[in-house]
DNA sequence: CTAATGCATCCTGTCGACAGGATGCAGTCG
DNA sequence: CGACTGCATCCTGTCGACAGGATGCATTAG
């Protein structure tokens, strides 16, 4: 018999879900100090899973920690957001060109299904950027980076996807309306080359269709829009 | 005055980098258990700058850490490194794009007095993939990386050559000498589009370039070559 | 009134110790 | 003779406590 106990995960790995939840929520905003002691008390654990759990969200590049310093959550740049947007769209390219290679029979309709809600809930959402919205977004895209095969890729998607979301929850920048619609089709086209096990055009759409997103995107705090690769 | 003290550096970090460094110098080989107690008494500290130097060691995928059991050195398989380098190839694109676009007026000597000590170092080194040549070749591209002025990038970067090094010194892959060969020119067509500042090509090539060292790689486990993209 | 100094306080960095789970071996039963 | 069971051992996960550095405020000199 295949049993399996429900394999309680470290409490380190509890609260660093815990926290990251918080942050991606926006219950904990840029710039909010994370004192190790006050977390425990809250927590009703000791330090060291705090401390396990702060090191894990600062490889996340979620929060900063400073010597002597609590750590706090992070508020990217809107140049440093650029340049993940750009990594990201090189890294979704690969994803996409190694889930066209060994697409499973039911990947297609599971993507299809999720472009499908996903786009139904933006046209409900009247406009701005929703928060479920993004998840979904998110959601979507990470359906193509599991089928990637790849647990390396998984990662760092994972990781510079969140800390898109982290801008988005704070209200520090969003899409256009204008940019949701256009994404359905882009999804589509994504979906139809993996379909066609088309590895080159799934990568080309891939990666275009992130780029798309970071030039149409929009900063609250000063209304740069850079939307060439000048950054950095 | 701007006086600077010694800055030491927080426990943790030294054993991390005395650690990384045993790794990919190969006194510490894949497979090798990491034992805390022994660690921490071999370096006269407590078990606690010793676990998050794991832990950081972990994030950087140069060990892996199981439930309850002692760590160990990672040993890639012929798969992940495969993986590993289209990922790097997508990425040392990215950067060799920004490096082109924000290049300061010394970055290209530089770049072409490393060229030339690497290819001297690869005619003296007779045949086979030699230690310094790999930390040359290592060297090189970081300085690409670190005139992409994104932090995020490099990180990621040096995560993944550290990786490759990994597999490299410990013996389980190496480039054949005529790769090493090919890479010299390429590396000045590299520099050439980073000259001109023009940043499509400098992606391009430089994204090349590593797929080159990808597909030329010998493993020596199994000999498998896979010099396609049917990874994963 | 302004600016420099000393102090109290907070917070992290590090340490040693205990508890719990997993492994490998020895012993025993079939 | 083989396989299962129980035990001893090792190692990690977690905890509480102490020491050191940094910050901000109160105090005081100019």
């Amino acid at each position: 018999m295949a049993l399996q106990l429900p394999a309680r995960a470290p409490l380190g790995d509890q609260v660093s879900d815990i926290l990251r939840d918080a942050i991606l929520s926006g219950s904990l905003k840029p710039g909010e100090p994370l004192h190790e002691n006050a977390l425990a008390q809250q927590l009703s654990v000791s330090r060291s899973p705090i401390r396990e759990a702060l090191m894990l969200l600062e490889r996340e590049r979620l929060v900063v920690a400073r010597p002597n310093r609590p750590a706090v959550v992070r508020m990217p740049t809107p140049q440093e957001i650029n340049q993940v947007y750009t990594i990201r769209s090189a890294l979704e390219g690969v994803a996409a060109r190694w889930a066209a290679g060994n697409a499973t029979a039911k990947l297609v309709p599971m993507l299809k299904q999720k472009a499908e809600k996903l786009s139904a809930a933006i046209v409900s959402s009247a406009s701005g950027t929703n928060k479920s919205v993004v998840v979904m977004e998110m959601d979507f895209h990470t359906s193509i980076t599991d089928a990637s095969g790849s647990v390396e890729l998984q990662c760092l998607l994972r990781s510079l996807c969140n800390q898109i979301r982290l801008v988005m929850t704070a209200g520090l920048a969003s899409l256009t309306s204008r940019r949701a619609e256009e994404s359905h089709a882009e999804h589509l086209e994504i979906i139809a080359a993996i379909d066609e096990r088309d590895g080159d055009r799934a990568e080309h759409l891939a990666a275009a269709h992130v780029r798309g997103a970071r030039d149409r995107l929009v900063y609250k705090r000063d209304g740069t829009n850079s939307s060439n690769q000048s950054d950095s």
